[in-house]
DNA sequence: TCATCAATTTGAACCGATTCAATTATCATA
DNA sequence: TATGATAATTGAATCGGTTCAAATTGATGA
């Protein structure tokens, strides 16, 4: 169809081609191409003789040809474990503005903390053809990791934000958790807490595994002996952090307690108010994640800060690092820690 | 290339197209077309044959040559204000699943409350060939609002989840606010209160304006009088709400406070513990929207409920039937008001 | 057995960009 | 002014699907 047919049906209706353009500008449509992706070898005349051209039928590149002749469709997907926790959100927030800035396009996906679903998103982003995939694991305990592979095999470039699955090669940009924990339980320790509790996610999973790792060499710097009854393994939602407290209270009675993400604390911390223990009064409580909330709360947390923004920028450069490069995705993997930092507050108190 | 010259350079690296799954199923490439596209018109046992091509050279369909020929991505794209009050963060849930149901992926891009971005954004979703926009509007003062004209002029499906824009035709699905409103205030009249304040978000906006609607009609349904300084306007998070809950007491001594989002009680009851007042035996408080964290505040928060997940559900419906009817664009524009539930808990009581 | 009509199947044209070998224009130098 | 080297431009081929008019097949009835 061409622009006289398009004249006679109407042509306000008709999206106007890198045709019409090459028409309309007097040039080659291989020329319009290349003004249109800033080729250094057009002279300055005709770029603008081109996009005058374009300005006049307000043309925009058809994403699909592009995408079918370049074989790249500028768009990267994103498996997010689980939106509800505003930890996750920024995170969202973040990863998209990085994203946009290589002029990309985020196609989101949520896996709800199973792996199940996390396969099937995989999948999806697969047959859709995206350029790379940025994956903020699901915490599941034994996860059948295929899905992995499955990029791997295609030669998908991917990423790990926040955490990893263990035995799988694959970038990762994270937070020293174990460096927080550490510096946290030393806090503490210092602050003379004798008995600290720590209710944690299950030891399997690196984000675990990796804070109580810190919370135990905190102990052992100062040649102190930890019972085992002091570290919980549970999930890490809001409720698991008020059954795992009074657990802790069946078993001992602690002068602190930690948790492995702030929403566990506040569950926690629903506890400790029925119980009529106060804050810090009687009992410090620590978190982690650093939530908007959690220096809102009627007794601002004590909790550890993980650097967001830090960790989507470098995860995302990483990823273009290798979506950019020859074949990127047979690249090590990289593995980056970020330096976590200790914000103290009213929740936790010298002893 | 042909299937030969596949072989020559390693069969592995290169995905097969229609073209050798038709040649290996020994039909046309038209054929293979219609059973990929479930056509009713293609014999059991040719479809199966093409089926089990497809199956040996594991075949998947180009989804950017697909996009090209049939003028479909396949993708909708979603504008969405702020992801860090986490009851975004579960509608983002519900609408990723349903936009899944109907086959489709979703194209996320954050706004940040500017309507400024949320241009920025819908340029991008035109440019990238979404087939339908979501839109959870930028909760902004004075909008312009050139964007939606602009997809109304480019026939680009859309509908507004949550609240809209004034003024401007589209579809809509969304709480009845100001029944919600009303309630919650009826509720608190019955339990005698006689002095509530309202702090509220700007009247310009339907979300506000809506909701001290509800309040002032359930006022004047017992005939009461309500004081100007009853209404505070405001910005619609945390830092806001312990503000204004400042500022009302500078004014008068009420004996509740309701707010517009449980964002917002959160902040006015930071403010009410400095100032040594308790809930609910003081003053009561009260929410909107039901966050996952209000019932688990030390004192849970007596709010009401926004069926978010019908209210995703029925929008992306409605976003559906318009991209699926001939020219749905210019249907009339529809507005959904969906129950709201009151949802009472500790904060408040009877005086 | 043959004509007719409906049900399947075919395959060339098309969607709208990018790419790159071939061509043409430009310029410095002999 | 001719020559070669370099820079800019051209346009046909290509990407891998969908579409639909035309061809083929199969079923039915005379």
């Amino acid at each position: 169809m061409n622009q006289f047919k398009k004249m006679e049906m109407g042509a306000k209706h008709m999206r106007s081609t890198i045709r019409d353009v090459a028409a309309l500008a007097n040039v080659s449509v291989g020329t319009v191409s290349m003004v249109l992706n800033g080729s250094d070898k057009i002279t300055e005349q005709t770029a603008k003789k081109v996009m005058d051209a374009v300005a006049k039928v307000n043309y925009r590149r058809n994403p699909h040809a592009r995408s079918l002749s370049s074989s790249r469709s500028y768009t990267i997907g994103l498996a997010m474990t689980d939106l509800t926790n505003p930890f996750f959100g920024m995170m969202v927030g973040h990863l998209q503005r990085e994203i946009d800035r290589h002029g990309y396009s985020l196609i989101l996906g949520m896996t709800k903390n199973s792996v199940e679903q996390e396969k099937k998103l995989i999948e999806k982003f697969l047959d859709a053809g995206v350029d790379g995939v940025l994956i903020v694991p699901a915490h599941e305990r034994n996860p059948e990791l295929s899905h992995i592979y499955q990029l791997i095999s295609h030669r998908m470039p991917f990423a790990y934000v926040s955490t990893y699955y263990t035995g799988t090669k694959g970038s990762c940009v994270m937070t020293d958790l174990a460096k927080g924990s550490y510096d946290l339980t030393k806090y503490l320790l210092d602050m003379n807490h004798k008995n600290i509790a720590f209710i944690s996610g299950y030891r399997e999973l690196v984000l675990s595994d990796q804070r109580i790792k810190g919370f135990i060499r905190a102990h052992r710097d100062r040649e102190i002996e930890i019972r085992y009854d002091q570290i919980l393994e549970t999930e890490p939602d809001f409720q698991s952090g008020y059954d795992a407290a009074r657990r802790v209270f069946e078993r001992f009675r602690p002068d602190a307690i930690m948790t492995i993400n702030d929403v566990m604390s506040m569950g926690v911390m629903a506890y400790l108010h029925e119980i009529n223990m106060r804050v810090p009064e009687d009992i410090s409580v620590a978190g982690y994640d650093d939530l908007l909330f959690s220096s809102m709360l009627e007794t601002p947390l004590t909790t550890v800060r993980q650097p967001i923004k830090e960790m989507c920028r470098q995860a995302v450069d990483m990823l273009f690092g290798a979506i950019e490069e020859d074949d990127g995705c047979r690249a090590e993997a990289k593995r980056v820690l970020l330096e976590p930092e200790l914000m103290i507050r009213k929740s936790t108190t010298l002893r």
